[in-house]
DNA sequence: CTTCATCGTCGAACCGGTTCGAAAGCCCTG
DNA sequence: CAGGGCTTTCGAACCGGTTCGACGATGAAG
């Protein structure tokens, strides 16, 4: 690869006034700046991305920080990773996509070393282990996913209690009074999953205050398990006339495991659920959901994080925003009989 | 953060007596060495991997190219994406992740500025515009897919010439004599995806040697048109006994569509297909299949790559790698009836 | 006709590492 | 006890950019 300084030779002029040429940062005549610009154009200079990081300490790379856990539903959560890519990129950022299994370590990797400029935590926990690092680095971050400690950080999430809300009086005006609830496994709770109570607590306050009698259980995330699961659970409740799941595995099966039972929808049984469109779309999902907008909140994470990264001193106080979901009705419910 | 420099003057020493430390590429003495580590503990130093690259010609980076077609399902590119990262992690690589739509601009952009060592290229295509960029820059490459000019390039793919004969054969072996195949969506063949037509190819010629009566469709990738498809298939080969799906959208779709029809598996009709253990878990998945191997293919694109960058003069010449299919069986076929 | 901006360009320093050549201190040998 | 070889450490150069201060040329103002 050429260096700006074979460009400057080529050109007839100090390194200097290529690098000004090429930020606009000074004025260059209009003459010497079309010879640089052939030099350029003939030598196929492109700058060395590490020297210019290391003088202008910004690398235009963001971190993304996910983790795969061996038990867990691996669709739902690369929903998150194209967006977000996407959105980097429109603001002039690439993405080092950063998998590692140790994550407080990993978040020191890339930050301490000045690998990225910002960082995109995915899948956030109550008790994550990476915000102690995280917050332990000089480094502007984004979390989607609530912790329980949201201090000084920016913070993006679905607001799952006011879906579950949502799910529940959809239910309930169309008369039904006894509902079967299957949040995801339940290690996600042990893992500090907070969204799995966000919706479950938001779902069963409201089921009380309505009066409605509701089953909440904990689902699986892998077949044979959830087969298992949902027809015990369903047997187990052969009255109730609603269902909703949060659970992606769960949701992805169910529309085989009803159809092995026998059990019609809407006729039978009303299902709602909680899932992006595309993941929707991928299994041929059926169900009346409120949209968990993947696409909304990796694009919002990102320019927010953008945004920390660029007028670090004033761009405010830290965020944490709640997106408010979204039903859309494919028609999965109807009106208890009776 | 701190610098070489900082933990030089807290050590007592000059700069490079700490990289030497560091690096070990020279003799330290022990108490030297304590008084250093220790001022590096202190000051939490990470080396700046700018400086280092900049100095070293070695990012430590890998470049992960994929691109996103709206007509396609995610899912099946996503299977690449993690056994690709883990494995550079392994190797002490990080992974740049790049899903710009213009492919051989984002080569170049990575390549030039000297972002990553090397570059692993997903779904590669018979054309793949992305190669001439790729020749044009000096970088080692492992792909991922088959095109059609190969000199040069190190690759690996799946063996889908194989795969499709050893299903052929399956079936053959269990008597029936009238099977269809529902291979990817026709748009992909325009696209260059040399996979389409190496296992559609397989499957004909191997049918054709057995007599075996064959009818080879393009299918769908996107619900309702997958439904649509299937149906009028089936319909049209009512005598058929064997079907081979070669399309995930499709085979993620088809437990529902045939138990809707009330074909059952394999008493009715004997199905096969190709996929990754991972993908049949993930989508519940009970047919006899090819497994498709990405954890493979992954993880050996990036050994091969981060062989040709450590030893680039003699790594040896090219190798392109067929992965051979391994079929396991879940009971998804039986002897024809009759 | 000086004086002073302004414009366009250059040279040098700097970012934070790595690495080469040399030097200082030590021990051993003749 | 002078000379040679080791071990350990240092100083300086270098990687490829960016940026600051300065300088010469030009044109306008006094």
């Amino acid at each position: 690869m050429s260096t700006i300084g074979d460009v400057a030779k080529h050109a007839g002029v100090s390194r200097s006034t290529v690098s000004y040429a090429l930020s606009g940062k000074r004025a260059i005549s209009e003459e010497t700046r079309a010879r640089i610009e052939r030099a350029i154009a003939e030598l196929g200079f492109t700058p060395n991305a590490g020297a210019r990081a290391l003088k202008t300490a910004e690398t235009m790379v963001l971190g993304l920080m996910l983790e795969f856990h061996a038990d867990e539903f691996a669709p739902a959560m690369l929903q998150y990773v194209l967006p977000v890519s996407q959105a980097a990129r429109e603001l002039g950022y690439d993405i080092l996509m950063v998998t590692d299994p140790d994550g407080p370590k990993a978040v020191h990797r890339i930050a301490d070393s000045d690998m990225v400029d910002g960082i995109v935590l995915l899948d956030v926990t109550a008790a994550d282990p990476r915000l102690p690092s995280l917050r332990a680095v000089r480094k502007p971050a984004a979390l989607i996913g609530l912790p329980s400690d949201t201090a000084g950080l920016d913070i993006v999430d679905l607001d799952f209690g006011e879906a579950a809300r949502m799910l529940v009086d959809h239910l309930q005006a169309l008369g039904h009074r006894e509902i079967v609830l299957i949040s995801p496994p339940h290690h996600v709770v042990e893992r500090g999953g907070s969204y799995v109570w966000r919706f479950r607590d938001g779902a069963i306050e409201r089921a009380a205050r309505y009066g409605l009698q509701i089953h909440a259980y904990y689902g699986e995330s892998r077949q044979p398990a959830i087969r298992r699961s949902v027809e015990a659970i369903l047997d187990a409740h052969p009255a109730a006339t609603g269902l909703i799941v949060h659970n992606d595995a769960t949701v992805a099966a169910l529309p085989t495991i009803l159809r092995d039972r026998g059990v019609g929808v809407p006729d039978d049984l009303s299902v709602v659920s909680l899932y992006s469109r595309d993941f929707g779309e991928e299994f041929s999902l059926p169900f009346t959901a409120v949209e968990s907008a993947a696409d909304d909140l990796g694009r919002h994470a990102v320019a927010q994080l953008v945004r920390r990264i660029t007028r670090s001193p004033d761009a405010g106080p830290p965020v944490v925003r709640f997106v408010p979901p979204v039903i859309s009705d494919r028609g999965s419910t109807r009106h208890r009989r009776r």
